[in-house]
DNA sequence: TGTTTTCCGTAACCATGGTTACACGCAGGG
DNA sequence: CCCTGCGTGTAACCATGGTTACGGAAAACA
């Protein structure tokens, strides 16, 4: 059963929320002053439970303080399509759909394992606030922020995804996520791997292989050093 | 040949900006007070013009009073990924890119048609601007649910172009578009549609065809009739 | 009106990559 | 220690869809 706490008397709270994006460049003494005059909740869940679910009229912000959530949809023979996965802190979800006003969520959000959430009300974050206009302004415009960085994830996400062959897909993952070092380790699994670049596992797999017995790269488990960075840009083209 | 007018001295603007998303919540004088405070300038563009390209800098909001615009990749081989096509009174784009300060937009939007365009320098919207507190945090948080719809719209199309075959990519396509109506007209031609669904142009003909030999759909041109809905969800699964 | 260009469907060929099944190494738990 | 489960690489088979080339219809243009 989840455990709630206005988010006022939650210390463990206000340290944790400095290093987020959406109270970033935001004093401990204004995070206090949001967190009491926001009426926001701070809620723990258990592994399981929901945060909210496809019929919920969204009112409140989620933001993850400690934890895993999943975002995923119900079809209607039963099976369910995992949207994302959020664990890390700071991460909102479901701000679109209260920014549109959606009356449904439309998606559930389900406790990955236990988890620590700040249920922030709609109102405080869409509505003006007299008293406070200066950090309002603030929080309004690190939440721009934020909507316009995920925006652009997504169109690289999309710009991967729609770069043709898988081998094309590899390189320009890897040149992404590599900057400018000769060597990376992917935080993912080959199954999440595939997941992200839409492709089966086993194809990533054998593609991985083919790029290394080709000398682009060389593969040790997570581990992908880049070989011969002229000849994977050239693979882009 | 592109003819810039100072947006203040266009008269056609102001009615025609009145019920676009950006300027929505802000009555006529607002309007006129933001055109003339915010220095834009109204741009009309010939077919085939470029509004941006890769490489320049985003220092302008580009918002679309009439005509269509694409706004799309290059790659070095010749091919062209449509990353979006706009031809709506009131759409933005690249509004993301300005906001989160990048120094090159990586992506080029060029004049499908002869467009009409309100270029709002990027200052005036990021900027806090003393005198019209008012009216400025309202553009803001037209703004915000621009962004949010954006995101929303992204999702879908990753959702698009995630979902398996070409046959599940177009079955899911039309359904996200057509709504509870039982035909559609597609806004784009074969070419534009193959790139949206990131497939090859003969390709998508094919399959459309096949569909309609299945008896799921009837294609005539660009308008796309569904004659089996629960088939053509079931496909989907 | 005739000419040219663009758009679209069609067909044959073959590369890419999905599917399935299996084997191996490794970690955790009894 | 064995057993189990998980993550991973491998291989064979074949479906999906990319490529290229062509013809016809419609649209644009002179």
């Amino acid at each position: 059963m989840s455990v709630k706490i206005p988010a006022k008397n939650d210390e463990s709270l206000k340290s944790a929320l400095q290093n987020t994006a959406l109270f970033r460049n935001l004093s401990e003494e204004e995070i206090q002053s949001c967190l009491v005059c926001s009426k926001a909740e701070s809620i723990y869940y258990e592994k399981g439970e929901m945060i909210f679910s496809e019929e919920d009229h969204p009112v409140c912000l989620p933001l993850l303080i400690s934890g895993s959530v999943t975002l995923g949809m119900d079809y209607s023979d039963g099976k369910r399509n995992i949207i994302a996965i959020f664990e890390n802190k700071g991460d909102v979800f479901g701000h679109e759909l209260i920014l549109i006003g959606e009356s449904k969520y439309g998606m559930y959000a389900q406790a990955q394992a236990k988890s620590h959430i700040l249920m922030i009300p709609k109102d405080f974050l869409v509505g003006t606030c007299e008293r406070n206009c200066g950090f309002h302004s603030t929080l309004i415009s690190n939440m721009l922020l934020m909507m316009a960085q995920k925006s652009l994830n997504l169109n690289e996400r999309l710009e991967v995804m729609s770069c043709g062959t898988l081998r094309q897909k590899i390189a320009k993952m890897i040149l992404f996520s590599i900057g400018d070092k000769s060597s990376m380790s992917v935080s993912m699994s080959r199954q999440e791997m595939a997941d992200f670049l839409n492709a089966a596992r086993p194809s990533l797999s054998r593609e991985l292989m083919r790029m290394q017995n080709d000398g682009l790269i060389t593969v040790e488990g997570r581990k992908i050093t880049v070989k011969d960075r002229n000849a994977l840009e050239e693979i882009l083209n």
